[in-house]
DNA sequence: TGGCAGATTTTA
DNA sequence: AAAATCTGCCAA
């Protein structure tokens, strides 16, 4: 149990493009070690917005107080509150000065599966952490984790040497502007994803 | 300074 | 289909 997802993701890990890092996103693990214990699930879905050509980005119409953790340094966390009640987790990428993200759309839960069905409401395995919102409730991930280094406790990325199988790209769900970009990626057959 | 849209979720 | 509920951002 413990020390099971102690190899974080380095620096370099985030030394690429957007669209490369969402991909290999996918089948990492996210860990938060929180005050009601530890929880951790395996990214399964997630979608990239890019600073350029991209009206859905936050960043599109360049920095604000809100986006301000996008033009940060790569690997650093993005939470933001939607419609008043959900928070959505994003990965900030790029280079610095460089508005771009990963938001994490679902997990497979892993670790303190009991956790995050009280945080819930739900015993689901498969609902628990399907969707940014549902997947921030599960893991107790805030506001207060906005611009928190991913590579440090207590909310951090790791690699436990899973390979994904297959890999689906789509287009972005809940979006108006930008919706035919194919930056949606999950792993094919999941049942963990948030939807088709 | 106010109004509105929004990378959602659940069912009032 | 529509509500729940907050807030950053721009003038609908």
């Amino acid at each position: 149990m413990e020390g099971r997802y102690t190899q974080r993701l380095a620096d370099d890990f985030y030394q690429r493009s957007t669209v490369e890092v969402a991909r290999a996103l996918l089948g990492k693990i996210l860990v938060h070690e929180g005050a009601a214990g530890v929880t951790a699930g395996r990214i399964v879905e997630v979608e990239a917005y890019l600073f350029h050509n991209d009206a859905a980005c936050h960043a599109a119409r360049g920095q604000t107080a809100r986006n301000a953790p996008m033009f940060g340094p790569p690997g650093t966390a993005y939470v933001y509150l939607i419609y008043g009640i959900h928070y959505c987790f994003n990965v900030v990428t790029g280079a610095e000065g460089e508005g771009e993200a990963v938001l994490v759309r679902a997990l497979e839960p892993l670790v303190g599966l009991e956790i995050m069905a009280e945080r819930r409401g739900t015993a689901a395995i498969n609902k628990v952490a399907a969707g940014p919102g549902n997947l921030c409730r599960a893991m107790a991930i805030t506001k207060e984790h906005n611009g928190h280094n991913l590579h440090d406790p207590p909310l951090y990325l790791a690699d436990d040497g899973y390979v994904v199988s297959e890999l689906v790209t789509t287009t972005r769900v809940g979006i108006s502007a930008a919706a035919d970009l194919p930056l949606r990626f999950y792993i094919a057959h999941n049942p963990f994803i948030s939807r088709k």
